[in-house]
DNA sequence: TTGTAAGCGTTATCAA
DNA sequence: TTGATAACGCTTACAA
């Protein structure tokens, strides 16, 4: 456990010198530099980060918040924070915060307020009441993934535009009837989902079929849509075509159809948002959006505040392609 | 932005005594107490926590390693640590570590090293070479999640005995025709993989059925499952049934099936091991284990680890109940 | 029970 | 370019 104090006797030179000939702050002689920098490494001098943390004022850490860890989209922007984060040496500390639960209030006081990282990356958290300030009070940049889009500092897809265009690749296979899967009420991303269900909404509208907009609850989940699908694929008046809010409550939909022998996509097309890894095996056509490298832009844009605080990053939406697979067909003409 | 000497400032005290009334360490009269209690709060004081780990040497603060989090099985024992540590006050920093990356190199040299944890919980990581060392040199206490058994401070079932146990139940329905499915070569999980296997390798033979064992590698992954399931079973001599490494091959081979026109379990019966959140809706058969109980417990005994150094928890394997759903029925006679 | 003062391991200021 | 010395904000002997 040799310190900075150690690192200095071994080369010859004070504490001072020796700090900034490692933080290469401040001006050093080539040579004591060299040498210094020698007795580091042959001590293992290791820096303390908290003494570190409190002449500095930085931590070099970076605090995430996301309401669950355990869905694909969350797991895959999470990787890629950390992947971003670790190249430059910062760390990653975690916080869960289910959505109106008593630990989420802990996060948003307590661990908050210990500001323990230098910015803050929040996942499809969608503050209520007196998160916001909980948030502003923090002191600490923030960038968002997935949010309203009209705020500043937020990364993420234009979902409106995605569902929009996703429902326009069925109207242009001649399918009438197609109905919106998934956002139930009270659900977590509530936010995320309206939007997908403005779009879906906007692009049947401008079809002239605003009488036909069927939107069916379901929880945003694979066996959640799974469940709702057997519900309405069993109505003989089923529709020709589904939109799901996400690529899971697709894949449950399509294996509700298997499940009642509705051929997809002779019989019935999905169509999901997102590209899930199980997407390729269930022959998805999905809108692609890639959470890992909207995590990755998230922490670039975060540290990039840090360093250049009056810097305003302007994020440009991400881009959402569609990629068309084979749970999508020509409506069959005997079933408009 | 108040410290400690704010309140003392306001109760009327030294920063001493006020660090030791807030703290709890140490005698402080009620009066005084209540008055720098309520100082702070009134001030709204937060100990800096930088601060407190630099005179204290401890931080409060506990670290996890994982080669992934975008598993089921990682994401739940991942959520079973955070609720534990967040009840209790602690923060989590988390370390991705995918094995034989360059970043896993970073991760265990220059991360580890700068020890912002007071312990570390390995979750699946199978220390290779000199990472068993770099573990041993952080000089912290260190619990893991799915490992060897054999070695101390794990938590985790008893694979061996879960595979055996499933692998039985297949044998108590009859089958003869039994393949494991799982476990490449190169695989992340390689132990537990390896482990599992061998349960069912046991069970086989002390069935008398070793020239029957049949294993078939498969990636560990739903997709990965299905891939193998096809294979396995387009062939005209299929087994009867499948022991799968995990829920979601099981699941991947249940799907397979159902494309391939095989009814399950009437003329194959599939069995797991886990109890994912896909199970019940496949009607899966399986051993379940509770990952998160298992980061639960993890985290419980660190920190009792961290309290009591010299008190070492003995931890018992977790239990694997079987969870008979309808994935698995008699062998059909016809196919014996 | 309380206060003084010395750490904890760095960086930052200011002279030299 | 370098070195004393004072922060950073807290805990903890040691004294009182």
């Amino acid at each position: 456990m040799s310190g900075i104090a150690d690192v200095a006797l071994r080369a010859g030179v004070s504490k001072s010198t020796a700090s900034r000939a490692l933080s290469g702050a401040g001006h050093t002689s080539e040579r004591t530099r060299t040498r210094v920098l020698a007795a580091a490494s042959e001590l293992g001098y290791v820096p303390s980060t908290n003494a570190v943390s409190l002449a500095t004022g930085r931590t070099r850490n970076i605090g995430v918040v996301m309401p669950r860890v355990n869905r694909w989209f969350f797991a895959e922007v999470l990787e890629g924070i950390q992947a971003t984060l670790l190249a430059r040496g910062y760390d990653l500390t975690l916080y869960d915060a289910k959505p109106g639960s008593p630990e989420r209030a802990r996060v948003f006081t307590e661990f908050f307020a210990r500001k323990r990282f230098d910015g803050l990356i929040a996942v499809g958290i969608e503050p209520v009441d007196d998160e916001i300030g909980q948030l502003q009070a923090v002191g600490r940049p923030i960038v968002s993934v997935v949010g309203a889009q009209d705020q500043p500092g937020v990364v993420g897809i234009d979902d409106v535009r995605a569902s929009r265009r996703a429902t326009e690749h069925l109207l242009g296979l001649g399918h009438r009837k197609i109905a919106f899967l998934g956002a139930g009420d009270a659900e977590v991303w509530a936010n995320v989902d309206r939007l997908r269900l403005e779009g879906y909404r906007a692009a049947m509208s401008d079809a002239g079929l605003s009488a036909s907009i069927l939107h069916v609850p379901s929880p945003v989940t694979l066996p959640g849509g799974y469940a709702a699908a057997v519900d309405l694929l069993s109505d003989d008046r089923r529709p020709t075509a589904i939109l799901a809010v996400c690529d899971e409550v697709a894949i449950g939909a399509i294996i509700a159809a298997r499940r009642l022998g509705i051929a997809v996509p002779a019989s019935l097309s999905v169509v999901g948002i997102d590209d899930h890894e199980f997407a390729e095996m269930f022959a998805l056509t999905t809108l692609r959006q890639e959470p890992q490298e909207q995590g990755a832009l998230a922490a670039r844009v975060l540290l990039e505040t840090l360093q250049h605080p009056d810097n305003p990053t302007l994020i440009e939406p991400m881009p959402a392609r569609l990629i068309v697979r084979n749970s999508t067909a020509s409506v069959d003409p005997s079933q408009l």
